[in-house]
DNA sequence: CCAAGCAATGAACGGTAATTCAGTATATGG
DNA sequence: CCATATACTGAATTACCGTTCATTGCTTGG
């Protein structure tokens, strides 16, 4: 009883390195056992079942992003501040934190996909989140008419694609104009104006 | 062997039906057999295996879709027009066939991803074939100075969230609102100004 | 020091799905 | 009409995986 607590953020951490190593996310919990170095009987002292483990691996590398997200907007009060820290933030833990970029943008929608909707969710808040930042500058007339749950979606959508095409294909050469390109990318597709910044 | 391309043709046919009808992209060369009418051991006669199935697949779609978009931006000479073609088509397409959005969107990375890396391929065709548009633009200096590939990669990664958002979270309501949104987010994404358009 | 209780084990079970192959049907050409 | 080749069959084989559980090892309170 003493160590449950510990063997299962073991476990936990073991899942999220078979992940991270495996190719295309497949996932054997005897694999996991493996890696943590218990037997296979013995997941099942933590976990009900393998699936009850990916939900709490999602749950728990989502929340450490959306924290660290969070975090760095709070330091900005202009919504479009807020907006490119949260960019900033994002991508930079993201290629910090490669497993987690593998994990959360290209393993999950599939391993969860066909049982739960846990990823769909995640991708929705995401989503969410912005469309709501959207709107607040919709509002202020900061930025032109538009459907902000389209925009929204359209954000988060390069984000995706952008960073799962540096974990695949290497990381750009000049770093910086990328960056730029990305953050500038969406700034002018809401539509900020230029003369805002 | 009269009837060889008849029945590859056949199979093929059945593979897209059932991976269309199948929530998740589950599908198994018993389905498809059943569904194609023949044993399952007949597959095996016309496919070395099951994946070499799936690449006939995509490779037939993704050039379907291909196909279509080239027909489509011929009618256009400025590169602008060809790239809001482009988009019109795609959605238009991926919309009215949604089998094959979630086929090319949905179930591929998925089904695929563990061994070959064709519908990265695919991604990343689109992408170079857009990036090729923007470079274009940008030698003219119609575009800002920008990574002409982050761009490309944003431009696509907008489509891929939207559409699949679409497709598992139901149309917008005002659809002729989204779909301008959508374009005129990718058009000042890539810094198109708008006395031009 | 022992026995009861708890933690851990890993072989075995049940299920699923890809692939094979010995056998059957069908067509062909002499 | 037979012999041969070719196409097809589907049950059996193989492989893998999630989950269970009878057994074993370990700890601890009396």
């Amino acid at each position: 009883m003493k160590s449950s607590k510990k063997l299962r953020a073991k476990i936990i951490q073991a899942a999220k390195e078979v992940l991270a190593a495996s190719e295309g996310g497949k996932i054997s919990v005897k694999a996991i056992a493996k890696k943590a170095g218990i037997a296979t009987g013995t997941f099942y002292l933590y976990f009900t079942n393998k699936e009850a483990l990916l939900d709490t691996v999602v749950q728990e590398l989502y929340a450490e992003l959306l924290d660290i997200i969070k975090k760095e907007r709070a330091a900005y009060t202009s919504v479009f501040d807020k907006l490119q820290a949260s960019m900033e933030v994002c991508i930079r833990i993201f290629l910090k934190e490669k497993h987690l970029a593998k994990i959360l943008l290209q393993y999950f929608p599939q391993i969860t996909s066909a049982v739960n909707t846990k990823f769909t969710d995640i991708e929705n808040d995401l989503i969410k989140f912005t469309k709501q930042d959207l709107d607040e500058l919709l509002a202020l007339k900061l930025i032109p008419e538009q459907d902000t749950l389209v925009s929204a979606t359209a954000f988060v959508g390069t984000f995706r694609e952008v960073i799962l095409s540096w974990l695949n294909n290497g990381e750009p050469e000049d770093w910086d104009k990328a960056l730029q390109t990305l953050i500038a990318y969406n700034m002018r597709g809401i539509g900020k104006r230029s003369e805002d910044w």
